[in-house]
DNA sequence: TTCAACAAGATAGTGACTATCTCAACGGCG
DNA sequence: CGCCGTTGAGATAGTCACTATCTTGTTGAA
């Protein structure tokens, strides 16, 4: 749910170098040894040192690419593709809809990717602190970003009601995602999501 | 705007012992030491060795009392009387208007105790990003308890919609926040409170 | 005055993160 | 096919946030 930006990802244009992609999947093998380290014995009690030699990479490196302990469970690539979507659906529905669309498909994608990767890492987030901590502040960087997607479209009067649109959204979103979570995955999240944006529409505002 | 809980608050019942007010009043001189010394020289380039060497006390102490070098700025005590002013507005008004009321008037004796404190405190936080994290992180402990206060006063069909309004609450607050932050205080921050709680009710849901 | 907390200081760690250097691999050139 | 400049990985050593443990001094009650 959050996503260090980092370069990796788009160094030419039309198509990662051969480098690029190859590190991209060096990364997620990385990732994949965190997170069941983290999972099985805390992410307080591993260190990066530990989990670069069950790696089989230099500390150096893990620090390199992914630039913090808690970026190695964080780091995914969820955000880019979604602001493409909300900003593909500005142009025929509202903001707060075009965000709900777009979340609720970059997710079905997102997990259908690799669903159990998805689910082991939020569990580890919303179990840990520390990565707590660190995904809450990757929220903000979206909400940015949402932000200046609307202010692009010419939405809004001002900077503080496209921030604020921007930030009921993540907030909708992220409250959706603390809720699957505690109920461990027993709704589709997908659904969760389009009930707390429609929670965003019956607000009781009576003073 | 976060608040570290601790103790240290409310030892007894009636009235906080000798000690504890002390240990406050030691806590909010250590602080004024910090902030200036984070201000002048920055976030990252001054230790907490540093801070405890000018506010004469041993860096133990220092994390002792506030746990970290973030709380160090992040600590007040802004969210307890806040909540409580939520909870005594549920009873005429709707949530989301309780919590408008109960920020701004909160916001407003909290601005007159030490006016140029909380500025410095603000404008820190929003330019370094470490601690731009941990009171991230603190907002989301904020929309936790406000979460709470809804369920105990029987508002909501559901978890998820009450942490919904929740959320909505708290991003509002936040955006107003922000854009007071990037205005550097030309305008009265509780008629931006005020504005992005007004936002809310525009939000154009047009599918 | 004495004793039982409890809080503050001193000391010695652990581990996250960084700066610097060195070395190996790759890609374009003749 | 071999040469070289660029890039990226590893090794080393250091800083600093944070913690556990022990000791000491201060407070508040008997």
């Amino acid at each position: 749910m959050d996503g260090s930006d980092h370069a990796a990802v788009a160094p030419g244009r039309g198509q990662p170098s051969l480098r690029a992609r190859r590190r991209v999947r060096d990364m997620e093998s990385v990732q994949r040894r965190a997170v069941a380290l983290f999972t099985t014995e805390g992410f307080d009690d591993v260190s990066v040192e530990r989990v670069a030699a069950a790696a089989g990479v230099s500390p150096v490196s893990i620090y390199r690419w992914f630039g913090s302990k808690e970026a190695l469970v964080l780091w995914d690539d969820f955000d880019p593709p979604l602001l493409e979507a909300i900003a593909s659906r500005l142009h025929d529905t509202g903001p707060l809809e075009a965000v709900r669309r777009g979340v609720v498909d970059e997710l079905a994608h997102f997990e259908d990717r690799d669903h159990d990767l998805v689910l082991a890492r939020t569990t580890l987030i919303h179990r840990e602190p520390a990565l707590l901590a660190a995904s809450t502040h990757g929220m903000r960087a979206l909400e940015e970003a949402i932000a200046a997607v609307f202010e692009r479209a010419g939405l809004g009067q001002d900077a503080l009601q496209r921030r604020t649109w921007a930030a009921v959204a993540v907030a909708a979103l992220r409250a959706a995602v603390d809720t699957w979570q505690r109920r461990e995955g027993r709704d589709a999240l997908g659904d969760i999501v389009t009930r707390a944006f429609h929670d965003l529409e019956v607000v009781p505002w009576t003073t």
